[in-house]
RNA sequence: GUGGGCGUAGCUCAGCUGGUAGAGCACAGGAUUGUGGCUCCUGUGGCCGUGGGUUCGAGUCCCAUCGCCCACCCCA
């Protein structure tokens, strides 16, 4: 038997309606705020991650699923979304449009990593990007547009985890006080801390070893360090946050994968649901752009895993979803086929979900078929009513039932809601 | 990448010290020829993950390999 590539899932019925629930939360929520959707390539040359989610990140280090193509050229199936709508922005002359450009993808990416549950080599993300304005405002925009799409799904219990990175010239200052702080506890770090203390030194204050995470406890955190821009832009978005009622909570030493991230970078997260998953996270990137070779344009935006985002998706949202229930349509007489196939495209014209009997099951055997795929009614076409222009329709709950003319069956099946 | 556990029907699993592959659920039909959910009967469905080895004989023992799960690591 052939199997799926290691890694990547089939999502079923109904669970796939999930997901289209999902999807079109998203385009409602963030359309509404005029995030246009942007569908992009799923690979792109490999350049792109390597300049610009940055060599020295895990993902780019070991987690691409990179191979040449034909004629040699190295591609790379997208690890992140970002980096393929910068170059995109830069390729297709978003930058001419009116700015800001604010847009909207959904779709899979690829990371080859160690399997785990909630965790595939293909997942998909929901994210957006507001490229060209470099205010505050934008950045609370933005997290004001995660806030509402979640809470359009239900969830209750919101806060977002922000923390300050600075700006680029901000960095060696930190990280050379940051050493300093912990140069003398430095062999009582984990091993990859010592690995990332030369490589990659910024990540030293997101390690989960107790040890180190009380260590990290008694540095300096970012915010403190960084320009008095930089620090006055984060605090005006927290404080705009605050006024609109988004819980807000400061996170030094919230350090996020990607290494384009400056000032801004911050996660969603639902306290009950533990608090190491967060749901999506982003941050600004204002030197993407120009370090991809455009021009200076600043941009913000983040990503929500859509997979882990329906493994934890409020019992609300995914019962209303999930409960949607058919109506069949049986044909239980010679000759009833063509009279329940139109009355089947009248039920559906009238915005129902219809489910055909197609099998030539007898009434027994099609209501009990009925019963198993979660019908709400059926619609009966025996004998006895075909022969005066009519459907017995039979409410699957409560066992009554009653004749009514084939044109007004649709009135009756949609009066009861 | 490191450590551990597990692979038998679509699903959950049983199968003893090696001797002709099983159950429940699910699916299909019927008992009830115009009425579902309960009950009963019948049926479909398997190269026992794959390859090699030991043996008269392997689902069972040995080796390898692939896959899945859990933890670590990492991360949306």
């Amino acid at each position: 038997m052939i199997r799926r590539a290691k890694g990547t899932r089939d999502i079923l019925p109904p669970e796939s309606r999930l997901w289209a629930a999902v999807e079109e939360q998203a385009r409602s929520v963030f359309g509404g705020l005029s995030y246009e959707e942007i569908r992009l390539p799923v690979m792109e040359p490999t350049e792109l991650f390597v300049r610009g989610v940055g060599e020295g990140t895990d993902i780019v280090s070991k987690e691409m699923f990179t191979f040449p193509d034909r004629k040699g050229r190295s591609l790379t199936l997208r690890p992140e979304g970002t980096a393929g709508v910068a170059r995109a922005f830069i390729e297709e002359g978003l930058f001419q449009r009116p700015q800001p450009v604010r847009l909207l993808y959904i779709g899979p990416m690829f990371r080859y990593e160690k399997m785990q549950r909630g965790r595939y080599r293909q997942f998909a993300q929901i994210g957006i990007e507001l490229l060209g304005a470099a205010t505050p405002q934008a950045d609370v925009e933005v997290l004001m547009a995660l806030h509402m799409f979640l809470e359009a799904l239900g969830f209750d219990d919101l806060v977002i985890r922000l923390n300050n990175l600075g700006d680029p010239e901000d960095r060696p200052r930190f990280i050379a006080g940051l050493k300093r702080e912990l140069a003398s506890h430095k062999d009582e770090l984990c091993s990859d801390c010592h690995r990332r203390w030369d490589e990659n030194p910024l990540r030293l204050l997101d390690c989960k070893v107790p040890r180190c995470r009380e260590l990290m406890l008694n540095t300096t955190p970012v915010a403190e360090v960084v320009s008095d821009e930089a620090r006055a832009h984060v605090e005006e978005v927290s404080a705009g946050l605050t006024a609109l009622g988004i819980p807000v909570q400061s996170a030094p030493r919230l350090v996020r994968g990607l290494d384009y991230y400056l000032r801004t970078a911050f996660e969603i997260v639902s306290p009950h649901l533990g608090e190491d998953t967060a749901i999506g996270g982003g941050g600004r990137y204002d030197r993407l752009i120009s370090d991809l070779g455009g021009p200076q344009v600043p941009g913000i935006g983040f990503a929500i895993g859509e997979d882990r985002l329906i493994d934890v998706l409020p019992s609300g949202f995914r019962d209303r979803v999930l409960g949607v229930r058919p109506v069949v349509v049986l044909p239980a007489a010679d000759g009833a086929e063509t009279a329940a196939m139109k009355l089947a495209r009248s039920l559906v014209e009238h915005g129902l979900e219809v489910r055909n009997e197609v099998t030539g099951r007898s009434l027994r055997a099609g209501l009990k078929w009925a019963a198993k795929v979660g019908a709400r009614a059926v619609v009966i076409l025996g004998p006895d009513e075909l022969a005066v222009g009519e459907a017995t329709v039979r409410d699957m709950d409560s066992g009554e039932q009653r004749r009514v003319e084939l044109e007004r069956v649709a009135e009756e099946l949609t009066a009861q809601d």
